[in-house]
Parts: C-alpha cells; structure tokens; sequence
DNA sequence: CATACGTTCGAACGTTCGTTCTAATTATAG
DNA sequence: CTATAATTAGAACGAACGTTCGAACGTATG
C-alpha cells in the first residue's frame, strides 16, 4: 500500500495540527463526506455496523463503491468519524452549557438534558455511539475511549461535588454508571409521540436519579 | 427445502406441546445442543451477532460446520434459542420470588436483585439478550418480543403498585424504562473486583431508583 | 455378523463481503 | 483553450460468508 499513489482521503488522515485551529474552510471535499457520513449513520443505525455493507452505503448516498473509497478509507474509518463527531460535539456543548452553573443538583440536570436532547435531534447518531462501543478495532477505537473517558469524568466529576457538598454517602461510581445506563438505553425505546420532549424527560429522569421515584414526584392528594 | 430429508434439527422444530410437561428426557442431543448454544453464547458476546461466523463457532466447540448444522439449522436459530432461554429463565425466577412478597417497595427491589444475580451468573447470555435486541428476523424475533412484554408489565405492574399504594405521582413507564436502563446497560461496565456482588449492587440501584442518591444513602457527619 | 440410525466430517456450493484497478468524466487553474 | 487535478464509475479481485452434500464413522440392537 506504501506505493500506490496516495488519494485524497489517505493523504486527510493526518490529524489538523493542534493549536491551529485553521478557520475552518469548508470544501467541497469535506461537504461531500458529510454527506456520506450522514447517510453511513442512518445505515449503521438500522443495520448495524456489522451487518450493513459498503453496497448498502452505496445505494444509500447514489454513488459507486468506489466513489465511497475516494472520501474515506474503509468502512471502519466511517464509523470512526460518525463516532468522532457526535461524541466530540456532545461534549463540546456539555461543557458549554455548564459554565456559570455553579448549583451541583443543577449540574446534573443540565448534564442530563444535554444528553437527551442530543439523542432526540440526532438519534441516529447517538445509537450508533451507544450500541457500536466495542466496533472498532486497536488503533482506532482508544481516541474514542479517550472522549468516552472525559465525558465519563465530567459526569463523576458533577456526582461527587454533589455528595460533597451535601455530606451525601452514596457510591459515586454506581450513581455514574446507573445515569449513562438510563440516558444511554433511550435508544432502544423513545417514541416522540408517547414520551414528550428531552426537556420533559430530562426532568423525570432527573427526578428519578437525584430524589428516586418516591420523593421525585409532586405528592398527589388521596381520594 | 420442502423435498430434502428432514434433519434431526429440522424434526425439532415444532414446539412441545403445552400443557404436557413432557418430564424432560434429556437426550444425548439435547446436551450436545446446549453444549454448543453455551460456547455460542460467548462468540456472540465477544464478537456480535453479525460479527461472529459460523467457523467461529465450529472453532469454540471444535466441531465441524456440518457438525454444528446437525443439531441446529442456521446461525439465527442460534442466536433465538440463546435468547429465548436466557429470557425464560430470568422470567420464570422472576415469578417464583415475587411470590409471597406483598409490599410493593421490596417487590421493586426483588425485581433489581434478580436481574442482577442472573446477570453476574449468566453475563455473556444477558449481554446477547440485551445488546442483540435487533438481530432476529421477522419469524423469530416475534417471539422474543413477547416474552420481553410479558417483562415489561411485570415490571410496570410493580411501578404502578408503588404508585398507587402510596399516592405518587410519576411517570411509570418513564421510571421502568429508566430501570431497565440501569440494569441492562450493565454489560458494558460491571467488574466483579470493583463493583462488588450482585447484592451490593441490587441495593445501591434499588436507592437510586426508589429515593434517589439524594435521599438514598446514610447520610454522613458533616466533618 | 448384519443392519440401522444417530453422529461427524471434508469438501464444496453459490453469494456477498471489503476493497482496488483502470479509465472516463468533470471541475479548476494558467 | 490547454493542462492539471479532483471526482466518479464499471468491473473485478481474493477472501470469507452461511449453508449443503455425500460419505464415513460409531454404537446399539436384531
């Protein structure tokens, strides 16, 4: 492979040189793999990454196999950047909206609306995060480990300010853990039309998590 | 396929009919099968469903791929009878335990304890269940379905007891949706050595979901 | 021993997989 | 317009896929 004349995507696969953040020119290249990748994650979403084929892309976007293969390298690099992307803008927003929050039960909540109105305007995306973890191979899966693992720690980060501040004692780790595994599994059955807004479930799942569901809830009257 | 010899796995195919126990005669086929559907369970979870081939298997089991064709007609049939007998026997011990235990709360508790256990005692078959929702076909899948509602509304049941019994006022399918997060998405992080018994673990989610962590731990000294 | 049946296998079937080759077409720069 | 590079496509590559076939094996019964 070292000798064969280097195409456009081997040749992107350099990383942009940090500390430049190089102003963003938006080609026509790049808009064009875009494309692709939105259409690779509608199809990794239904399929799954390993049971949908390179033809299944094509006949997804309208173009050749190898039309495919000028944009990006192979398959798994597909996935790699539809990995990349969301879990890198998620985080990004994240991080965002927390600044000049200081109030930890705030925190949380925020952090569990940012999640969950991600999912509900890029579903696609977030499942194909959520359900193809363990899809990639050595080299390229550690850098998304590397953003799993920062996003992990915001969110252990926000938990043990709240058991400090509050004198709480509860296992922050589980706590963590419990979070992602119900913001995580919204995949598999959220239905806009049963279960209302992210900001709804935002509230009721942060209900749930920070006051359970027998304190969560306005206490109704008996009858 | 209609004119070939029927297999011995073919001639399996029909279901035992209810209402005859049938008292189990355990053939030397029927071990062989659950020998290979144990080996099978681990490919799976190790490399997915679509991932893992049918070589993989005969490799696991060190039979040949006619071998394995012997006592099960294809890959999907596989993948259906790991399913349906991870999720009919998590469900059967469901029943048994919920029996004879009246109040509501612990019911819940019961309920997180059991998928738990079966979990720690069964992970590569909980995994396959979960992370594989999708992989059967029509035919198949129907099946699993319903043994995943009759799950769900046991569950739901519990939810609405609790509510009712105590006048509360939330969102049910929301908090069983929310529970089943929690316990399913487990596969993707539990460790034994940190993460304690399946015990330690029932009672920490059973905190979160039932007072959340606000209100779930023993709250300590102030310093 | 002969027969029958459950069991196992090596070898191959046709298909689809991810990927690449070559060449034609289109846009861009001088 | 000419020349250079970016973009697209058709056809094919070898490998791996799920599955099947015919023959051999083992064992228990007549």
């Amino acid at each position: 492979m070292a000798t064969l004349p280097a195409t456009r995507a081997t040749r992107r696969q350099g990383r942009v040189p940090s500390g430049t953040p190089s102003r963003a020119p938006i080609t026509r290249f790049d808009r064009r793999l875009g494309q692709i990748l939105d259409h690779a994650t509608a199809v990794f979403c239904e399929k799954g990454y390993e049971g949908a084929s390179m033809r299944d892309l094509s006949r997804a976007t309208g173009m050749s196999l190898a039309g495919l293969y000028h944009y990006c390298e192979s398959k798994e690099r597909l996935l790699f950047l539809i990995q990349k992307h969301t879990f890198t803008t998620i985080l990004e927003k994240l991080k965002s909206r927390l600044e000049n929050v200081p109030d930890p039960e705030q925190r949380i909540r925020i952090f569990i609306l940012n999640h969950l109105e991600y999912f509900v305007s890029n579903q696609h995306g977030l499942k194909v995060l959520s359900h193809e973890d363990e899809s990639l191979k050595n080299g390229l899966s550690s850098e998304i480990a590397g953003i799993k693992r920062q996003y992990y720690r915001i969110c252990l980060g926000l938990m043990e300010d709240l058991r400090r501040g509050r004198g709480l004692d509860f296992n922050t780790r589980t706590a963590v853990m419990s979070l992602f595994g119900m913001i995580n599994w919204i995949y598999t059955w959220y239905n806009p039309r049963v279960d209302g807004s992210a900001e709804a479930l935002a509230e009721q799942m942060g209900n749930i998590v920070l006051k359970g569901i027998v304190h969560g809830g306005k206490t109704r009257r008996k009858s």
